[in-house]
RNA sequence: GGAGGAGUGGCCGAGUGGUUGAAGGCGGCGGUCUUGAAAACCGUUGAGCGCAAGCUCCGGGGGUUCGAAUCCCUCCUCCUCCGCCA
């Protein structure tokens, strides 16, 4: 969510920035209702004012035996006007909040302008993608001809976009999940954190999934909870509300997760194959700084996650999203792509955003400045990485001509000392 | 799921309709004392909105009243007992 207050003192600045992002805003419309709003709330203060004022007197008079029949009166008519004031300011300050909420964040200055996927920007490519003296499989057909890898079946219980693999795939996914939970834990200096799978709609407002992108997301709605599309949102959501002390940033979690998502509007895309699932794992790393430190923590969360493909001596890119790319809550975005063979192009297995004080002034998470002020955070986050594009990439890049998958070696202590996937 | 109890400031805890944003204690901060520290003593110490006056906030929402932390309704959370259960 926007600062109120920035957006009416610096509308065009504002206006502007969002107009990088595409689509035009008018802001005047927000800002009128705004302006109307603060009006009325000023007027039911002075009102609320005068009513206290006069509730002391009326104490008083009661105290000393007076009589205050004609004040009670008076005062009937001035509450029933005060409260009807305030509800109108309610309902006006509940409308300017919903508007907010709809207004996506506004990008970091450095950010390349473009309108689409086209316009990022490449930063780095790291590694060499391998080169196969035979045409290389796209990983479903390899997991299904190893007999390890079972769509129809998954398809069977739960319709498209699921799936079911079992024996060695199976254990490289949690293979891959350990390995780099290890990695995190150990080297990188974040905390393993477990946290709900199923969280309510104000952790989703929180986060900024919702109110926009209902649509995206799984609901139970017995229950009216909704299952993570990312272990962002419980793991954020963490500190809601919360006045951290100040000593206690940085704050780096990584959580493991099963990651729902209802992919509406996504239909004909990767139909195949793990790429595109409505269920996946993923570790998920969330950093919570003080604002200043934010940009630096961009970088060191995006190095957190391309470390994982290095260990995995897999090929590489990193790319930062243009203005018409990134997120919702994103103030700057960095992807990390890895290569596929089969589809012989890079793909997105990591998103590393900074989001600023987007998410911390939805979802009230402050720290106490060195003055003791409360002052927003900045939150970030990144996939460290997505577990079930790892597997895809992994078992791509490490195929063998017979049809067999060679385990890389730092997933060999996980796997029982396997080296070789084969047919079992 | 059934029965009962409870939700107050960073924490503990008083407060059952009238200057109570809220006693007291702990903790924090500042000071006195001390070579220094501890102890003791004194002072100070919530947040949001607003230029300010001022207004709001005692789990959330609603109601009663001139006036509610205090009364009523409702929801949520936690605790105890019973039931069920990985």
């Amino acid at each position: 969510m926007l600062d109120l207050r920035h957006i009416r003192e610096n509308p065009e600045a504002v206006a502007s920035a969002l107009a990088r992002r595409g689509g035009s805003i008018d802001l005047a419309p927000l800002l009128e209702r705004d302006a109307e709003c603060r009006r009325m709330a000023s007027e039911a203060e002075a009102l609320k004012a005068e009513q206290n004022r006069a509730s002391g007197r009326i104490a008083e008079a009661r105290r000393s035996g007076a009589d205050a029949t004609e004040m009670l009166a008076a005062m009937k008519q001035i509450g029933d006007r005060q409260k009807a004031l305030a509800e109108q300011v309610k309902t006006l300050e509940e409308l300017v909040r919903n508007e907010l909420l709809l207004l996506p964040n506004l990008p970091d200055a450095s950010v390349p302008d473009g309108g689409g996927e086209a316009d990022n920007v490449e930063l780095r490519r790291v590694g060499t993608p391998p080169r196969f003296d035979f045409v290389a499989k796209p990983h479903d057909e390899l997991g299904e001809a190893l007999g390890l890898m079972d769509f129809t079946r998954a398809a069977k219980i739960s319709g498209a976009r699921f799936a079911s693999y079992s024996g060695a795939l199976a254990r490289m996914e949690r293979a891959l999940a350990a390995f780099m939970l290890d990695l995190h834990t150990s080297e990188h200096g974040f905390t393993e954190v477990v946290a709900p799978y199923l969280v309510n709609a104000r952790a989703m407002l929180g986060t900024g999934q919702l109110p926009k992108f209902a649509d995206d997301l799984f609901k139970v709605t017995e229950d009216d909870l909704y299952l993570i599309p990312t272990a962002e949102v419980s793991v954020t959501n963490l500190f809601a509300d919360e006045v951290l002390p100040g000593e206690q940033l940085p704050i780096r979690l990584a959580a493991f997760s099963p990651c729902f998502r209802r992919e509406a509007g996504s239909y004909g895309k990767d139909t195949r194959g793990l790429i595109r699932q409505h269920q996946f794992h993923k570790v998920e790393m969330v950093t919570l700084v003080r604002p200043e430190e934010s940009e630096a923590a961009l970088e060191r969360l995006t190095g957190c996650a391309e470390a994982v493909l290095k260990r995995l001596n897999l090929a590489y890119r990193v790319i930062t999203l243009c203005t018409g790319d990134m997120g919702f809550g994103s103030a700057r975005t960095h992807d990390i792509e890895v290569w596929l063979p089969a589809q012989d192009r890079y793909r997105e297995i990591s998103s590393c955003t900074n989001f600023r004080d987007f998410q911390a002034r939805r979802a009230g998470i402050r720290f106490k400045d060195a003055g003791g002020k409360p002052q927003l955070v900045h939150t970030l986050n990144g996939s460290g990485l997505a577990v079930g594009r790892a597997l895809v990439a992994v078992m791509e890049n490490y195929q063998r001509v017979d049809g067999g998958i060679d385990v890389p070696e730092v997933l060999q202590p996980y796997m029982g000392g396997l080296k070789v996937i084969h047919r079992p």
